[in-house]
DNA sequence: AAATATACATTGACAGGCGATGTATATTAG
DNA sequence: CTAATATACATCGCCTGTCAATGTATATTT
């Protein structure tokens, strides 16, 4: 049971919605600024990551489009939703109720 | 996603380990105190809590014995060993380090 | 010319959580 | 006195999220 996997595991919508909420993006992009606001010590698996996006968008929770580069690798950029949104903001309410409730058990 | 599964997944032990770090005990008084103190708000499912004690006695982490009562059920006391003490600090550190990095993330 | 970075995607295995089910004893309600 | 509830442990099999491995394709750097 490593820090990267069961403790984290539950949030990886989360923290793809919280990117999204800020602006549209797509997974590379997202990945990396994961990467760079933990300084290294976090990143989404590739296939945890599109995973999730197939799950979110089937869910309704994302919309996706692919970009207009004409150059480079082709970008499929991902857009949240107005449900998205409110998922978001329930799970983090769960989240801090988490802590309570892990903190008063552990 | 339910708040009582993939966010409280991966600490199901250290949950265990924390009620046995204060004293030896059986599945159902841990559940019964794991309720009481979050307010019926959580419990441990029995298939999750037994595999649990499972797991951790396998990885010498617990070590049980079948009390003496003369009445009533048996009970299968666990007792937590030195290296389940140290699992359990280690786990506490890593829960502080998931919290700061979730929070900075969501 | 080879290596690295960017970028997306699928498959199959693994592990933890849990619903369902079963066993057994003791106490409480009607 | 008997039916229901509480106590107490245990296993089986399914579900779901994670992830290693693998593959495709383009652009840049060495």
């Amino acid at each position: 049971m490593s820090l990267t996997s069961d403790l984290i595991r539950g949030h990886t919508e989360t923290i793809i919605l919280a990117r999204l909420a800020i602006a549209d993006s797509y997974g590379y992009e997202i990945n990396k600024a994961i990467q760079q606001t933990t300084n290294g010590e976090y990143e989404l698996k590739e296939a945890t990551l599109y995973s999730a996006f197939r799950r979110l968008e089937s869910a309704g929770m994302i919309e996706s489009y692919w970009g207009d580069e004409t150059t480079g690798a082709r970008r499929r950029y991902y857009r949240i939703t107005s449900l998205g949104q409110a998922l978001y903001e329930k799970n983090k309410q769960d989240w801090e109720k988490t802590k309570k409730l892990v903190d008063s058990l552990v």
